[in-house]
DNA sequence: CAGCATCCCAACAGATACTG
DNA sequence: CAGTATCTGTTGGGATGCTG
């Protein structure tokens, strides 16, 4: 998929949300709210530790998800939701809603 | 990705309507109703028909849009949102303020 | 602990040409 | 009109191994 070509607005939130680890990833930030990478590696059943550098840095970069780094040893690196990170909870909301509801309807 | 890990209920939502078209078109045949395949094609900007056909047929194995065929000459096809598909409403337009809200953020 | 580098494959998407 | 077939290129994601 083209990044660059945003086609309605709603498709923006899919280019900021796609992929298999990002919701999966801010669900577990917006419960826990700050996370160590570790223990966010544990919690996102399945991810790998390449993948979950890779979504954190495009989340952080698009301004969803902080990170703070404390000079220790051996060295630790918090995570968690920035304020518009949050703004996302009631679409996300809403389409757990939707996606209950649809499996519901599979039985 | 694999299609079958869903991870979380929300995932699911993605699962379905992913992908650079789906949204899209769901916006289209949300706003006309009744629409014909080569007025689909003409409505979301840039399409490809192979492309529209492959994600109706998606959309449509995934029960959230009806297809329904008249033995004309030419031959007239028409696409319209399932019950189902009428049920994702909310969720879009929650989509959709997020989106305008975070583009908003951007300038 | 918190990552980065490398290689690899499958799914996604586009262009073009053709058909009932 | 409403598609299908084929070829091709791009991207996402996984496995593995290494580093400050």
């Amino acid at each position: 998929m083209k990044k660059n070509e945003i086609i309605c607005p709603v498709e923006y939130s899919f280019q900021l949300l796609g992929g298999k680890w990002k919701l999966p990833i801010i669900n577990v930030l917006a419960k826990s709210g700050v996370i160590r990478f570790k223990e966010l590696e544990r919690t996102v059943v399945g991810i790998t530790p390449k993948m979950l550098t890779i979504q954190l840095r495009s989340l952080e970069a698009d301004g969803l998800v902080e990170r703070k780094i404390y000079a220790t040893v051996p060295p630790t690196v918090e995570y968690k939701l920035s304020t518009v990170g949050k703004s996302i909870k009631p679409m996300i909301e809403e389409m757990e809603k939707w996606g209950l509801y649809h499996q519901s309807l599979k039985g």
